[in-house]
RNA sequence: GGGCGGUUAGCUCAGCGGGAGAGCGUCCGCUUGACACGCGGGAGGUCACUGGUUCAAUCCCAGUACCGCCCA
């Protein structure tokens, strides 16, 4: 049943968002059904870290999908939106710390399991409050299905896929170089690094050539703290400067070590010095340098530690052949960045600094603890990401998965094709423990779990032995990556397994292509045999108003759920809608939500309007039998606003969907359609009490599609007003079915309105520009087109504030102005009389003569090039013929009118 | 240094081979029986620059400038 209470004035969101929300997760409206025989239709979402909160960029992407995702569950989808958080190994393990060390605890005094338990407990009282503000914003997840990456289905998928790669020599344990976060104590991948730009120094240091007093070779180096740690010096090989001391030894300061100067492309000649330290314990291009050095390869000499510190454990050799080794000494356990002062200081003692520098470079820093990363060689597990990239790749280029836009293919491919071992393994508490035991004399056995573990141990060692299993767990990536088939039940093969995979698109942006596409795609590939979605449509980035990126240190970020508390979720859902468009940033702002906001206005105050017209939903209501002509061209304009709109989904174009709704709303239903019927809704005369029914079956119809086409963008206010005009049972609109087109002709009356329509304008524009106020009633008079001016005679009166229209014969009298439509094929007269204003006239009409001489020529030149007879395409030719007859009749006839009035 | 994207009305952005568009802003008029978060009307653009292809270029190609991003 309908509200009986009236709509209010303005729209509340606040009033009916939670408890609609509420309704529609409580009735099952978000679920997806595996049982029906509906065709699915498939996101996932990239999981948010359980530690965040909503940010825009949450509020752009979550939007994007739930438009996508109500669309399709409206066009009978069996729609699944798989929902859940990631366990965010670092950033949740920070979290807890500092909780902990407010209570003067460390993590490492709390013990593993006491610490786990910690964190479990934090999560189960703060974790996931995004899936709350998710809420706040309308997202239609299947919340019932929710899954977190450490649950127990999910934890094992984690292992089977370890287990599975490491048989296959996929994954593999490696002492090599990684990217070290000395704050955090643990290892990180390549893409939880950012290069800071950093103000530093180019120091240059002369390393003295051995056997040659008073030569020596200066390196020009941004950390000279590492030099403790130097193998070689690199020359570049055609650099003439050097070649003569290829091969030949130089005397590291300090350590008194003797390292060759060798030649490797990698030293640039314009860069410092051209000579360059080869440090490959803590340098990667270091390390590349001496693993392809000869005789293989050089020494790899680690000088600093996991706490970031100087050591000098491997380089103790050298200290005990020094006499005078004080300096070198006092070095030991001293941070890296003291170390480098003290260097230095101590470098220019002994005159061996040539000089200094000011630079500016680009350091590593941890994009999560904000420190200088110190690359490090340990023991890590790597995945060899290169040979699972292969079937990616070829997904992409085969075209099994889709970008869109296209372009940010070669962004995946340019990664892809470059892809380097991923490192998995975390020193860290908080994650899936890497399932790895280890025997007595270090050996390794890799299981799905200890038992197994223990019975592989059985097996090679042919007893039973203590297992000891790894203390490292895994990156959280790397349980993401399995999202798309782990969270419908992989390694078990469920019925939703078999249903929902693979996804059909993946939303995200450009910024999560490689932590999340690609990742996604590498394992889903492998261990499903096929791609995890078909497309992946990638989105901008939001920003503020002035396009700066928003940041906390920056403090132009806004909160979503303050504009939501504000404007209401489906005007900020409307705002981003319309600002996607396809391969571009986002700048949003606050006042940007206000205006838009508007348009939800305008969907309520049509509302009102059809309610205080009795206008409401008619049971069994056939638009194929409406007869009237407004009801046939408002009835084909819903059609052509149903395809446009859907067509635009189809293809991601989010903002022309929302324009689309906007326009078909605004400037048809209201502005004309309304605007026509609205006497007739009103009147008591034999006419309009015939076509009343007709007019508010109609008009309801169609406000029901505008509804149904605007209710994927906002949810909120459609479901509200589809309710209060018994369309449906509250919270039913979600299901509605999405509107199709009627395939009904294109009626006749398409053509007819338009005229009126014209026309209208026409007179409007002619009053406006001749000041006639729009109290003022004008007789319109008329020589041709007689069931234009009859037809629409009410409209016309009404809409143009015309008071009554007369038929002439002949010239029309004094005191008249021209309206014309159709390039002056039809002419009307305003009888203005005394209030004309004869210069604005003359002025009116001019301005319109020259724009229609303007396009006259431009036609005419174009027909005059003889080229263009002969190559242009013939239906070009007649086009151009047609428009330029067209354009010298409205001339003609503006003539005329000139005329008349004493211009010219 | 390599790659990608952008440059269209005051602002934000569509359009991308044959008529320069929208929203917001601005200006003028309006207590129009839904709506001033409104109604009606207007002004405003060498489509960054230089060449090329074409009968025809804002649109395609090449180059330049500036802005932004990613990777070294």
């Amino acid at each position: 049943m309908p509200d009986l209470d009236k709509l209010d004035k303005f729209f509340s969101p606040n009033a009916v968002e939670a408890r609609l929300y509420e309704l529609w997760e409580k009735s099952g409206a978000f679920a997806a059904a595996p049982e029906s025989g509906k065709r699915p239709f498939t996101i996932m979402i990239p999981p948010p870290n359980v530690t965040g909160s909503l940010h825009m960029g949450h509020a752009l992407t979550f939007t994007l999908q739930d438009v996508l995702i109500r669309w399709k569950r409206m066009a009978g989808f069996d729609a699944l939106w798989q929902p859940g958080t990631d366990h965010a190994g670092i950033a949740t393990q920070m979290v807890v710390e500092r909780l902990l060390a407010a209570e003067g605890v460390s993590r490492k005094e709390l013990g593993r399991e006491k610490f786990l338990e910690r964190v479990w407990q934090w999560k189960a009282e703060s974790g996931g409050q995004i899936t709350q503000q998710l809420r706040r914003l309308g997202a239609s997840l299947d919340w019932r299905r929710e899954r977190f990456t450490l649950d127990e289905g999910l934890s094992a998928a984690v292992r089977r896929v370890f287990v599975r790669l490491y048989r296959e020599n996929l994954i593999s344990r490696d002492y090599r170089l990684v990217n070290w976060d000395p704050k955090l104590q643990t290892a990180v991948s390549d893409l939880e690094v950012e290069s800071r730009e950093v103000k530093g120094h180019l120091w240059y240091i002369r390393y003295p050539i051995v056997g040659d007093e008073g030569w020596s070779i200066t390196v020009a180096t941004t950390r000279p703290e590492t030099m403790l740690g130097d193998v070689a010096v690199a020359v570049h090989p055609e650099d003439p400067r050097y070649r003569g001391l290829i091969g030949r030894y130089a005397e590291l300061p300090f350590v008194n070590r003797m390292i060759p100067v060798i030649a490797d492309e990698y030293s640039d000649p314009e860069k410092g010095t051209g000579a360059v330290k080869i440090t490959p314990a803590h340098d990667f291009n270091d390390w590349n340098v001496a693993r392809r050095y000869p005789k293989g390869g050089l020494a790899i000499t680690s000088v600093i530690d996991r706490e970031g510190r100087i050591t000098l454990g491997e380089i103790d050799l050298d200290l005990r052949r020094q006499d005078d080794a004080d300096f070198l000494r006092s070095l030991d356990g001293v941070d890296r960045f003291v170390a480098r002062e003290k260097i230095v200081a101590e470098l220019e003692r002994r005159g061996l600094l040539e000089r200094v520098e000011p630079h500016t470079h680009k350091v590593p820093h941890g994009d999560r603890s904000g420190v200088p990363i110190e690359p490090l060689r340990t023991i890590q597990w790597f995945l060899d990401a290169k040979v699972l990239a292969k079937a990616a790749i070829e997904a992409v280029e085969s075209g099994k998965t889709r970008f869109v836009p296209e372009q940010w293919q070669n962004t995946f491919f340019a990664w892809m094709r470059e892809i380097e071992p991923w490192c998995i393994s975390r020193q860290l508490w908080w994650g899936h423990r890497i399932p790895a035991w280890y025997g007595p004399e270090g050996e390794v056995f890799v299981a799905e779990n200890a038992e197994e573990a223990q019975r592989l141990a059985r097996e090679q060692l042919g007893r039973d032995v203590e297992l000891r299993q790894d203390e490292d767990v895994l990156d959280t990536w790397f349980s993401s990556a399995l999202w798309p088939f782990s969270t419908l039940g992989w390694p078990e093969e469920t019925k939703e397994l078999k249903r929902y995979y693979p996804t059909d698109v993946l939303v995200t942006g450009f910024d999560i292509i490689f932590f999340w596409v690609a990742r996604m795609m590498m394992m889903g590939h492998h261990f499903m045999g096929d791609v995890p979605f078909r497309d992946v449509y990638i989105h901008g980035l939001v920003r503020d108003e002035r396009g700066q990126k928003m940041s906390k240190s920056k403090g132009n970020v806004i909160d979503p759920l303050a504009l939501i508390d504000e404007f209401g979720a489906d005007a900020l859902r409307f705002t981003i809608c319309a600002a996607a468009g396809p391969g571009r940033d986002i700048k949003l702002g606050r006042s940007r939500v206000e205006s838009q906001r508007s348009f939800v206005t305008k969907l309520w105050n049509a509302a009102r309007f059809c309610e205080m017209n009795g206008i409401a939903p008619v049971a069994d209501f056939d638009p194929a039998q409406a007869r009237h002509r407004l009801s046939r061209w408002i009835l084909d304009a819903a059609d052509g606003a149903i395809a446009e709109a859907t067509k635009a989904l189809e293809a991601y174009r989010f903002d022309e969907y929302a324009q689309v709704c906007y326009r078909f709303l605004w400037n048809t239903y209201c502005d004309w359609y309304l605007e026509f019927i609205k006497p007739t809704l009103a009147g008591t005369e034999h006419y309009e009490t015939t076509f009343q029914p007709e007019f508010r079956a109609v008009a309801a119809h169609v406000f029901g599609i505008i509804l149904r086409l605007l209710h994927p963008v906002m949810p909120f206010v459609t479901e509200t007003l589809w309710h209060h005009f018994g369309f449906g049972a509250e919270g039913s609109l979600i299901r509605a079915p999405w509107p199709t087109v009627s395939g009904q002709e294109r009626s006749e009356s398409h053509r007819e309105v338009e005229g009126a329509i014209a026309l209208i304008s026409e007179i409007r524009a002619t009053r406006a520009v001749l000041n006639v106020p729009p109290s003022r009633q004008i007789p319109l008079l008329y020589q041709s087109n007689v069931p234009l001016f009859e037809a629409w005679n009410s409209e016309i009166r009404r809409l143009g504030r015309v008071s009554d229209i007369t038929l002439i014969e002949g010239a029309p009298p004094a005191g008249c102005v021209q309206i014309a439509i159709d390039n002056g094929a039809t002419k009307a007269f305003l009888q203005l009389a005394d209030v004309i204003d004869l210069d604005a006239e003359r002025a009116r009409l001019r301005k319109k003569h020259d724009e229609a001489k303007a396009e006259f020529e431009r036609h005419a030149r174009k027909l005059g090039n003889p080229d263009f007879a002969k190559r242009a395409p013939p239906e070009i030719i007649e086009e151009t013929r047609a428009k330029m007859s067209a354009a010298s009749a409205e001339g003609k006839a503006i003539e005329e009118a000139l005329a008349r009035i004493g211009g010219s």
